[in-house]
DNA sequence: TTTTTAGGTCAACCATATTGACAATTTACC
DNA sequence: GGTAAATTGTCAATATGGTTGACCTAAAAA
């Protein structure tokens, strides 16, 4: 009966995940639709912001995806001159990415938009319950089973 | 200097979303893989297990996603025979979902090896920090900023 | 009887991802 | 210097998962 119980738990657990995921996603996903952006859009301006002068295979590395489907959206956003392209260091290969003053702009924006919302929460739960779920998410992020 | 480190605090948080709603994804996605699935397909199966009988227009409220973006997986797990059509109650209208034993023994593997990996998790930090986790999960999921 | 609800299906489209192939450039090594 | 390997970029084909719009049947509700 408590096992029973106990899967229950862990059930909601799954459920809280993805409904959670889903709920902090709906923010920024309706600044990036003014835009016309999506969510790959969303993560190079987000970790070229808090990357400036991060390399392509950097990115490639954090976002775990092929060059091709990262060339897409970037190009996009050096299109719309939301990311430039920073004079290469002593390795001329490598391209230097950072945000341009527009692309700050709109990643300062969308950033906000998840920072309010974690804030809010935060806010209500208190600092203990805030470092508990940190430790938690941590934990599941460096799942060993982990591709 | 106290809002800085307050900022680099919620910047982390927003990490730990992305990294650990990843890495959660990845033992099923490697299941799926198997029977060449995807997470649509997982979705279907997890919440038709969950409510046995379930209509479609009430899967189509859990998940949010068009009629026409449920047809195409729901007609293949069909057809792959893991969840059957039951007889209809008395609103003939309906079509009430089940899982097949095929569809069970499936999701049962799916769901067992999520909530293995949050079990790992919740016994290395305990039921304190299981309970306030789940809190901020809670007040995540319904933002009252969600679609 | 008319309207609403539940469902199914077709088409066109878009976003995000994949693999494979190949070129250009640059660095590293012999 | 010359060759091999690494880095980046781009093309094509393909798959998945989603959208909207339109149109259909059937059954329930008004």
């Amino acid at each position: 009966m408590v096992d029973l119980k106990r899967q229950a738990g862990l059930l909601e657990a799954i459920e809280l995940l993805y409904f959670a995921y889903r709920a902090f996603t709906a923010r920024a996903d309706r600044i990036l639709e003014h835009h016309g952006l999506g969510r790959a859009h969303h993560r190079i301006l987000y970790f070229v912001g808090r990357h400036p002068d991060i390399a392509i295979h950097a990115l490639l590395d954090i976002l775990k995806i092929s060059k091709q489907a990262l060339n897409a959206p970037l190009r996009r956003l050096l299109a719309e001159d939301l990311v430039s392209v920073g004079a290469a260091g002593h390795d001329h290969r490598t391209k230097l990415l950072r945000l341009t003053k527009a692309g700050h702009t709109l990643e300062s924006q969308l950033t906000a938009s998840q920072t309010e919302q974690l804030a809010e929460v935060f806010k209500k739960v208190g600092w203990d319950a805030e470092k508990d779920w940190r430790q938690v998410m941590a934990h599941l992020a460096d799942d060993p089973h982990s591709p």
